[in-house]
DNA sequence: CTTCAGATGCTCT
DNA sequence: GAGCATCTGAAGA
């Protein structure tokens, strides 16, 4: 299947959130192609919702890619540590996004492994390979996604999502099971939106990081 | 199994 | 100067 294209994210922020969930990614640079499969995933919904970068309308150097076309990656760094990717979802000008909080290793996961852990996947601990990419900082780092990649479309040859990687000769997915719901994480600031259940993850075959 | 502190630097006020 | 859409290893129960 050709990648997902920037119409897919058109839509409302919070129903691509959950149909994020057992889509692929892939990422290709320096010859070297990474493929996971989306377990986790969050909704950002713009101007009205107090978690969101863009709260209020709220428009900086940091997060104006969220204002630009749907379709691209929106990467920020956090923590003095971390970066998190997020795919721009809405009419440009909404400035909406849905955060890929985790994911499962599907092609690549050798390198994803030394990226993380600095040796392959068969040397890694039962505890290690779980946490391989549950949590955003840790699927950012394997895919090795920067602000250098910021504002890249999700529709290129270096990142592109996709509903199938026939195209890569894997078979076809399986199907993706039942999707947990529950509130977002880190956002304790955001008064009552804290409680929205914008929250998505796989719950067969994945591990979520459980936030209190 | 759980909690907890420290790392680390960019971003915004 | 404060805070952050996080992660890790160590220590406790």
């Amino acid at each position: 299947m050709p990648p997902l294209p920037p119409s897919f994210y058109l839509g409302d922020t919070v129903a691509i959130a959950r149909a994020m969930v057992g889509k692929y990614l892939v990422r290709a640079s320096g010859g070297v192609t990474l493929a996971v499969r989306i377990a986790e995933t969050e909704a950002y919904a713009a101007a009205g919702d107090r978690a969101c970068h863009a709260y209020g309308g709220r428009r900086t150097a940091r997060n104006e890619v969220m204002f630009g076309p749907p379709g691209r990656a929106y990467i920020y760094f956090t923590y003095g540590t971390h970066h998190c990717l997020n795919l721009v979802t809405g009419p440009e000008g909404e400035a909406a996004a849905v955060l890929v909080r985790g994911a499962l290793p599907v092609l690549g996961g050798d390198e994803m492994a030394r990226r993380r852990f600095g040796r392959p996947l068969g040397e890694l601990s039962a505890r290690q390979r779980r946490d391989l990419l549950n949590g955003p900082g840790k699927l950012c780092q394997a895919l090795g996604l920067t602000r250098a990649e910021n504002g890249l479309p999700l529709d290129g040859p270096e990142l592109w999502a996709a509903e199938d990687l026939t195209g890569l000769g894997l078979p076809p997915p399986e199907p993706v099971g039942e999707v947990r719901t529950g509130r977002r994480v880190g956002i304790a600031y955001a008064g009552e939106a804290v409680e929205f259940p914008w929250r998505f993850w796989l719950a067969e075959g994945y591990t979520e990081v459980k936030v209190k």
